[in-house]
DNA sequence: TTCGAAGTACTACAGATGTAGTATGTAATT
DNA sequence: AATTACATACTACATCTGTAGTACTTCGAA
């Protein structure tokens, strides 16, 4: 996938299905996005089809359906759209989102716990 | 401003100036905007006037020409923001995204010590 | 073998967005 | 007073997005 893809709101709920199974045909994929959105079929091939043109996704040809497989890994996209967004909101900068992120929140003592958890695994 | 407004990129960058000056005219936005982004005047209008239709801007006329103030705090937005995008990403999961975040990453010890203190000014 | 349900290919269309342009007024400058 | 130089008001227009529709094909069921 390429760096400055932009996947849209709508896409990105048919990426997000096609992450769970790595890899489906089209049925698969309307059944599953039709639990979440109430979506007709026809828009959901016309997101496919973008999300294949905007290389998000690849479709193999196997007789005469594809099968479509994600191009970039889930953590991967959620990494770059993490960044994007804390450049964006935060100038970059981690502890600002995360001060203002918990500023006046009620966060329980599980997710601090948590937390604390995940930093101190970032000690060497 | 209401609940559900989507603010573009390019209003954003517009709004974000304004944030800086608390309030001002429209030459002091354009030339602070036009430090950033090499948009004519004339485009810096339509984003003004846009974010004045999404009711994210206040413009009040004081003799023929306008002032214009956010309706909403720079923290406010970045909060509601940060709400949408923690849904959309990591479903919501504080520790999803900062184990994402962090994960691979050559995180400095500075900037860990202040995540730390961040969630120390949490306990009670 | 025929029919209907899905698949693929292509088209449609309104509203949002990026990026201005034109028309007209006004305020400061020569 | 005439010119310049933005301000406001309104218009423009291509592209992107959401949300399908139509046409043609194919495959499995009756």
């Amino acid at each position: 996938m390429k760096k400055d893809l932009k996947i849209t709101d709508a896409e990105y709920k048919v990426l997000n299905v096609l992450w769970k199974f790595k890899s489906a045909n089209s049925k698969t994929i309307v059944n599953e996005v039709q639990k979440l959105e109430a979506w007709n079929r026809k828009t959901v091939h016309t997101l496919l089809k973008r999300l294949v043109e905007k290389g998000a996704v690849i479709a193999e040809k196997e007789g005469s359906i594809y099968t479509y497989t994600p191009s970039i890994e889930k953590k991967q996209y959620a990494k770059s759209e993490s960044e994007f967004f804390l450049e964006r909101i935060y100038s970059g900068s981690l502890s600002k989102f995360l001060t203002n992120f918990v500023d006046g929140e009620d966060i329980s003592q599980e997710e601090l716990d948590e937390l604390y958890r995940i930093l101190d695994s970032k000690k060497k």
